[in-house]
DNA sequence: GGCAAAGTTTCGGGTTGCCTAAATAATCTG
DNA sequence: CAGATTATTTAGGCAACCCGAAACTTTGCC
């Protein structure tokens, strides 16, 4: 099967995020703002993918990954992950600072040398934002979540998982001393208390980006 | 001033590394066949890399890098050759594994991250393969270096450094026990004695891509 | 000095991936 | 349910890189 390009991976992949924890598929308007283009160049991508068989489309109709497509897009994940764990563990980097420079990786590193930084990392099963790292046949786990955005007053559970989609709410929760494996209750729509600790007032955004367990 | 694609990375880095060892300064021909490409695509690039300030050529002559140019090219060779130590020093790669890796990554890796390694390798000065790395303002430290083939009988020294350009030969001489700072003498055009050990008769090939000291 | 071989450039083409503007389809709303 | 809004697609272009074929220099050699 034909090579995938730097930029059809970036499509699979952002399609895949889409889904990976809420189920709605992706419409192409979003898969544009997502990826910062044009929804024209959304079209063009979207036919090349299907005609490969890794995307399903109808005319006007959502995006949805073939199972080829998903394999594919998992391999990136798996890639971005990894390569974003490495950077915190071995060379320095802070949560917030990782995803950017993955972002580009992601797209260079070879299999070998995949494996060899899993090996080295431990073959590590979450990155440092708590998203899950696929396994190399593709093969990831599931975990029930809810968004904080989501949960009812008084709900206690840890956070599972932020979202590195905004490096500034990282940088807040980090200073919180916030992150994956935190024990939490919420006090209300916008207070958090940390368990042995004390209560930190939220907004919106990080509600929208904090996944606790269920 | 304009960023440079990893295509004119490419030709800078080749143009400069072929002057690194020898002052014959390249042709387009030598440049294409160096880049596994037409001459006509090396016509057009170069007349790009040309209008950017990067390179010097008058139709029908050789190529040279200006100081501009020179700086970039010896961006991407500190980034290749930090890479391949990395690699060999850090993930269980051998010496003539890492190339094509490195190839690819010299292209992505941001300087943040370079130095990050860098510093991670306590700013090593060559490379697997004797190569000097550059520092991260330019600047290279000069050598002087006879060729394997250029030496006479009886010549000793100090193995300076092996070409990367053919794996096979790496592996020979590896298997031989024969790499940077091996102590050897040249007992006649196509035998080599390490000094505590045995003698090794060489090819012409390997004559072309071994250095000793003077 | 002249002519063939070798090197270089020009020209017309092709692919990928992006764009804007305009056309068309779907959806929302009064 | 019809017009207005929004989403999607089509059409035409552009920039980066590459190609092969043909034209044009330079070089090497008798």
């Amino acid at each position: 099967m034909k090579p995938t390009t730097p930029a059809a991976e970036d499509y699979l992949k952002t399609i895949y995020a889409h889904t990976e924890w809420q189920p709605e598929p992706i419409t192409p308007k979003v898969l544009a703002t997502r990826l910062g283009i044009a929804p024209s160049s959304v079209t063009e991508m979207v036919k090349k993918l299907a005609a490969a068989g890794l995307i399903a489309h109808v005319p006007y109709g959502p995006l949805t990954l073939t199972d080829e497509g998903r394999l594919r897009a998992t391999a990136v994940v798996r890639r971005h992950r990894l390569i974003e764990t490495w950077l915190v563990r071995e060379l320095g980097y802070t949560w917030d600072e990782v995803h950017d420079e993955a972002e580009v990786l992601e797209h260079s590193i070879s299999d070998r040398l995949l494996e060899a930084i899993s090996t080295h990392l431990g073959h590590p099963r979450a990155d440092p934002h708590g998203d899950l790292i696929p396994a190399a046949d593709g093969s990831t786990a599931r975990v029930r979540a809810v968004l904080l955005a989501d949960a009812p007053a008084g709900h206690s559970g840890t956070v599972l998982r932020v979202s590195d989609r905004d490096p500034a709410i990282l940088r807040l929760l980090a200073d919180a001393g916030i992150g994956p494996g935190s024990n939490v209750t919420v006090v209300d729509s916008a207070t958090l208390r940390l368990d042995a600790g004390q209560a930190h007032p939220f907004s919106a955004d990080v509600a929208a980006a904090v996944w606790l367990t269920g």
